[in-house]
RNA sequence: GCGCCGCUAGCUCAACUGGCAGAGCAACUGACUCUUAAUCAGUAGGUUGAAGGUUCGAUUCCUUCGCGGCGCACCA
């Protein structure tokens, strides 16, 4: 039966509705329970008819028997039978004859056990929420679609259950992330979606254009050198979660808009950080799964403390079999070419080192691991190793295979951070889009002096991918970015009956940027 | 950007080497007052992603395009 005529059907149904005096959609219900709830009770529940319970929802099933009937209705906690008969429900038999699977109901009536032995409501009261006029994915098959499920989310949500557990843990692990912040006296705070300059990572940014004004805007690739502002102004410690946009390829860990985690500690340096960090996201995991062990893809993840550190300069070193400490730019080239991992021809040493570990090392670090000992090269924020001159005091965290987290100790030498951002417009005018961008107010406040500071950023999609099993970072961001559908999908349907203004999609994005060629981005542990 | 795969009824999927587009669920009509993938009888439902080509004939083969998935590449 094609769409259209499934949906006037619907449409018949709602016109008899309001024929019965009911106004399909209702202005408000309340219900006493929720579903799982009632059916926690276990064998408290027997076959005589027992407590009143109203409960709210959508109809997932229908089982009509003449007349009795059945139905499975879903609220937010789960789904629970329904059971329906002429004798109790009398002229409201009627209303239930008239559901539809998808229709939001309220219904009132005894908690019992069937014959079978399923806890059900007998309904002796039932009121139409709202109708649904578009048919669902039958609850046998579900809704597979891998499209659909992203494009349709709401769908995906009330036909596949355990994505709003995906969900849920994600909330849950923001709000332990941010109680363990708050408990050791950090600030939230927040800081500019809409940058004049961007800065803090590397990353080809978003931009957009404020009218009032008459400005080009950047969409925050990183909130670091904003927050770091405030560390100047006292605020001793802060964090943000921050929606980052980074207008570079999608896969599976990457997300054009994503969020991180960052915070700020005055007075520490990356060791302190370190013993945040580890503590932080092994209680995260911890509070999130019931255990430190997580299952990812097959693979035990122990979150458990302490954490191996792994050194950039010995692992690679250790993978070539020769020493790479003195980062010899013609060593490095050498290997990046025996490797096959030198991507650019202009790469400096450290970004031919990091292109040696990325490929090398990384992805066989599966357990929780710091990585240290990264070149100043690639980490133009970080200050500089008290012991091992070529690198910095930073470490990445890398969980099967992947960046979690970054951190380092903060640069707050102004005059060394002025050379750095130098040294990066260099890069920049030899081409690398990707450099990072002189930024005088925020050399203007290290001026003021920034005591120092330790600071980190996690990708929350990509724990939240750790803690549901998930292979992709799609399925963790609820509206994932794809094309747009053909206008004409939009609407189909939509005519049916009374589809008044279906068609008016809103024209494409306003957003400048060209699809263009989808380049790349480093991760978004990367800040 | 490259490669592979997919797109068929509302959903999930078939359709052999090119030969009348099918099934299950959902829907509709009827029967049925403890069913649960309810059952029984019947009915209806398709621009096979789009356009073009080859062919007597295309879901099937070819070309281009769209959307998606996976992999690779890119990736300070």
């Amino acid at each position: 039966m094609s769409l259209d005529e499934l949906m006037r059907q619907r449409r018949a149904k709602l016109a008899q509705w309001r024929a019965l005096g009911v106004e399909p959609y209702a202005y408000r219900f309340e219900p006493t329970h929720r579903a799982a709830d009632l059916l926690a009770r276990g064998d408290a529940v027997t076959t005589e008819p027992g407590e009143q319970v109203r409960l709210a929802g959508r109809v997932m099933t229908l089982r009509a028997h003449g007349k009795a009937g059945f139905a499975h209705l879903l609220d937010g906690s789960g789904r629970i039978q329904l059971y329906f008969r002429a004798d109790h429900l009398g002229d409201g038999f009627r209303r239930y004859e008239l559901l539809d699977v998808g229709d939001w109901i309220g219904v009132a009536g005894p908690l019992f056990r069937t014959r079978t032995g399923e806890i059900t409501v007998r309904v002796d009261g039932l009121e139409l929420l709202a109708k649904a006029v578009r048919p669902l994915p039958d609850d046998w098959h579900g809704l597979r679609d891998p499209e659909t499920r992203f494009r349709q989310r709401y769908a995906d949500l009330f036909m596949n259950l355990e994505v709003r557990d995906v969900f849920r843990r994600r909330a849950r692990l923001v709000s332990t992330c941010r109680s363990f912040l708050d408990g050791r006296g950090y600030l939230e705070v927040e800081t500019p979606v809409l940058q004049p300059l961007y800065g803090g990572a590397f990353a080809r940014p978003f931009v957009t254009r404020h009218h009032a004004l008459d400005m080009e805007l950047f969409l925050r690739i990183s909130n670091e050198l904003y927050l770091k502002r405030l560390i100047v102004g006292g605020l001793e410690r802060v964090y943000e979660f921050s929606r980052d946009f980074r207008n570079e390829g999608i896969d599976r860990t990457h997300s054009p808009e994503f969020t991180m985690l960052e915070f700020y500690q005055a007075f520490a340096d990356v060791h302190d950080m370190m013993e945040v960090t580890e503590s932080l996201l092994s209680e995260a995991v911890e509070r999130v799964t019931g255990g430190t062990t997580v299952s990812y893809q097959g693979q035990p993840l122990e979150f458990a403390r302490p954490w191996p550190r792994v050194s950039m300069l010995d692992e690679v070193s250790q993978r070539v079999s020769e020493r790479v400490d003195d980062l010899d730019p013609e060593r490095l080239r050498r290997l990046a070419e025996r490797h096959g991992t030198e991507s650019r021809p202009g790469e400096g040493p450290g970004a031919l080192l990091d292109g040696l570990f990325s490929a090398l090392v990384q992805p066989s670090l599966v357990r929780p691991c710091f990585v240290v000992d990264y070149p100043i090269e690639i980490s133009p924020l970080a200050r500089s190793s008290r012991t091992r001159p070529a690198v910095v005091e930073r470490f990445e965290v890398i969980v099967a295979g992947v960046e979690l987290a970054n951190a380092f100790s903060e640069q707050n030498d102004p005059d060394a951070q002025r050379r750095a951002f130098e040294h990066q417009m260099a890069r920049r005018a030899s081409g690398d889009e990707e450099a990072q961008v002189m930024d005088h107010d925020y050399l203007r406040a290290l001026e003021y002096g920034m005591p120092p500071a330790g600071g980190v950023g996690i990708g929350i999609d990509r724990l939240t991918m750790l803690v549901t099993d998930a292979r992709s970072i799609r399925d963790v961001v609820l509206f994932p970015q794809l094309r747009p559908e053909e206008g004409r999908a939009e609407m189909d349907g939509a005519l049916a009956e009374g589809g008044e203004g279906a068609g008016a999609s809103p024209p494409g994005p306003a957003t400048g940027e060209p699809r263009a060629r989808a380049a790349p981005r480093p991760e978004p542990g990367a800040r």
